[in-house]
DNA sequence: AAACTAAAGCTTTTT
DNA sequence: GCTTTAGTTT
């Protein structure tokens, strides 16, 4: 592709983005403005224009979704393929950085990745040990994790002791806890960061080595990165100072989780030097829908002053509605959505349905299924969160590493071996004494002279584990076919959960151990694809980064949205606008808001205000609907009684052969809706149409 | 060690 | 209300 093909479509902002190669950059991307399509053609502009090697570049995003998106634009618009490429997330590209150099910083290169549950697990034992609480693991975790997102390690912290929250029973907690995982040769997800940057940090030739490999570097989502997440990009950039970063000050939704938007105003003060432009052309909603959001977000003070503009018309109204309660809501945006559908123009996979809680998507659901309109939730638990699937890949980690005893507990009694609790903690008092892993301790335990009960018990774990372990280099499919077999979980697992464990093995075709491994502890995600021809339903966070012709916000009410745990503090309440704005603006051409008056939170029934961000969008683009004239129950045209139901092929005698996409009407009426590809969508009535169903 | 019952929680979420 | 966890029984 030349330089002329390459620029094409762009405009004058994204094409100057887009040629300022080197230097510091920070591209101020509003919502809708382009930003991936600017950051995958300066990809492209470097490698096929200025001849940089593709593997000097850089690309860091948050997500694995954003990740997959980004490698799978490049591939397309510099024709290579994106294996090898430094594209990637924080957590995937810092790994693979630490697989090479984490010996010089005391671990061994295969060092494990604990995951949430893991890291759970392992400070939950540590309170045993210590004899605290043991339910205080989950606030204990969080505080570690935010600790590590500003590189306060277990010393820093003991050595700032002066803070008002400091206390020693926590600092003893994190110290022990960063001990047990070198021990076990493991790393959690912020230490993959952190030690990262420790290891950028102390070795100075490291750094340099990497100073030459990389040549530029951008980072996508800038406003979600933590503080460790900068640090590390911008000691990477330290030599060159060729970085470029995208972020959006007004989408930043994450501060409950650590990100720092104040990073954008740092970022500046480390590069002064640096080229600041905004992409404020909005390439996807109408101007109602941009101007409604424009005015919600201009409440916020602090914000990079910016305005958003569109080439596209007024488009529809806003509509906002009320109703009595959560189920008329769920039920009239179930009744409108059909309604658009059976207009023609949309098809199911335009439409996403938001909230704010996860706990609002039971009632919409119901009213979705009810209505026969196909759904799906994004979000929720996801492939490698399941039960099955942790457990196999734990055996996967011990057979690789068995030195990793979080790991060996996991599985340790599943399938049941008759060794409970009480057996662990004998075999765990062991270890501790001798300084061995829990593995080696039960090796020490089969040959010493220990009770001869327990003995047997653990003899055949430690032999069925000898044996897979043997058998490591074997493909994967065969190791995975093995474990199961050998250690009797295809035997023991509930049948339901026997597909996922076959699904898992095909995907592990073609893959190593070690990648494998790796893949099912970084990718956690709610990564699966909208669309289709399925409704969306998913959070207002989980909707960041996508775009829909046809949005809904539903429980646009005070105490919803804003949440009341943000009501009382300022800046929570500004990170709950935000999240309105990034709802309200993924609406391309229909944008619906809804509330209702009653409530069912939890056990008990609330009367609900409507939101407060609803009265910030200026009256005159709404179209408000007070009374909304909607009986929860369903009048039967909803059930149409004839096997014509969506996805059936037909042939009609003129038309030839199409596929129904809806049916609807009384019993000795039945409509049904066929697209036909000659012809497009028709409305046909089954009593005349004479219509012929094909298998 | 497993199965049961009482009690406590409960915003958002990626890696 | 429902799901997770803690504590008790069998």
């Amino acid at each position: 592709m030349d330089k002329h093909a390459m620029l094409n479509g762009l405009n004058p902002q994204q094409r100057d983005a887009v040629l300022y190669a080197n230097g510091p950059l920070l591209i101020l991307a509003g919502a809708g403005s382009g930003k991936t399509k600017v950051i995958t053609h300066r990809f492209a502009y470097l490698t096929n224009i200025l001849k940089v090697p593709a593997t000097s570049i850089l690309a860091m995003t948050f997500t694995n979704k954003a990740a997959m998106e980004m490698k799978e634009r490049i591939e397309r618009l510099i024709g290579k393929s994106h294996k090898g490429l430094w594209i990637g997330t924080f957590h995937a590209l810092s790994s693979r950085l630490l697989r090479r150099e984490i010996d010089r910083i005391g671990f061994s290169r295969d060092f494990v990745i604990y995951d949430e549950d893991d890291s759970y697990n392992l400070i939950r034992s540590i309170l045993r040990e210590f004899k605290m609480h043991e339910a205080l693991y989950k606030g204990i975790a969080s505080r570690i994790t935010s600790l590590k997102a500003s590189l306060i390690g277990p010393r820093e912290f003991l050595e700032s002791e002066n803070g008002f929250d400091f206390d020693e029973k926590f600092a003893r907690v994190y110290m022990r806890y960063q001990d047990k995982l070198r021990e076990n040769n493991a790393l959690d997800f912020d230490d993959l960061i952190m030690h990262a940057v420790k290891l950028f940090e102390r070795y100075s030739d490291v750094l340099d080595k990497y100073h030459k490999e990389f040549s530029h570097i951008m980072i996508d989502e800038f406003q979600d990165t933590n503080i460790a997440q900068y640090r590390l990009a911008s000691l990477l950039a330290g030599g060159h100072r060729n970085i470029c970063v995208v972020g959006d000050d007004d989408q930043g939704i994450y501060k409950f989780r650590g990100a720092n938007v104040g990073n954008i105003l740092t970022f500046e003060k480390d590069f002064p030097e640096c080229r600041l432009i905004r992409l404020e052309q909005n390439y996807r909603s109408t101007q109602t829908i941009l101007n409604g959001a424009s005015s919600v977000i201009a409440r916020n003070p602090d914000r990079k002053p910016k305005k958003l503009w569109t080439e596209r018309d007024k488009g529809e109204k806003i509509c906002c509605f009320i109703t009595d309660d959560e189920d008329e809501e769920a039920h009239y945006i179930a009744r409108s959505i059909r309604g658009l559908y059976l207009k023609g123009k949309y098809s199911y996979g335009d439409f996403a349905v938001l909230y704010r809680t996860n706990l609002q998507s039971r009632v919409l659901e119901e009213a979705l299924r009810v209505h026969g309109i196909p759904y799906r939730v994004i979000g929720g638990v996801s492939f490698y969160q399941r039960r099955e699937i942790k457990d196999i890949v734990s055996y996967l980690k011990v057979i690789n590493n068995p030195k990793d005893s979080v790991s060996l507990k996991r599985i340790i009694n599943y399938p049941q071996r008759g060794i409970g609790d009480a057996t662990i903690g004998r075999i765990e008092d062991e270890a501790k004494k001798k300084d061995k892993s829990l593995f080696e301790t039960m090796k020490c335990i089969v040959s010493g002279n220990a009770h001869p009960k327990l003995k047997e018990k653990i003899r055949d774990f430690v032999k069925t584990m000898e044996e897979l372990i043997a058998s490591k280099g074997i493909a994967l499919p065969g190791l995975l076919w093995l474990i199961l077999e050998k250690t009797g979980y295809l035997k023991w697992v509930e049948e339901e959960r026997v597909e996922n464990l076959m699904e898992f093995i095909n995907s592990s075709e073609g893959k190593d151990l070690q990648g494998l491994i790796d893949t099912a502890s970084l990718f956690t995600g709610t990564d699966e694809p909208h669309g289709g021809n399925s409704v969306s339903l998913m959070t207002l966070h989980s909707v960041k980064g996508l775009e829909f012709p046809v949005v809904f916000i539903a429980g646009v009410e005070d105490g919803l949205l804003p949440h009341f745990h943000a009501i009382k503090n300022p800046e929570e309440l500004y990170e709950e606008r935000r999240l309105f704005y990034v709802g309200i603006t993924r609406a391309k051409d229909i944008l619906v808001l809804s509330g209702a008056r009653k409530r069912r939170i939890y056990a008990s029934l609330q009367e609900q205000r409507s939101s407060r961000f609803l009265r910030e969008i200026p009256a005159e683009y709404c179209h408000y609907i007070e009374r909304v004239p909607v009986s929860t129950s369903l009048s039967k045209d909803f059930f149409p009684s004839s096997p014509f139901v969506a996805g059936v092929r037909v042939r009609h005698p003129r038309w030839g052969i199409g596929v129904v996409r809806d049916s609807y009407g009384e019993t000795d009426d039945i409509k049904v809706m066929v697209n036909f590809p000659s012809v497009g969508i028709k409305r046909l009535s089954l009593k005349f149409a004479n219509l012929e169903m094909l298998q």
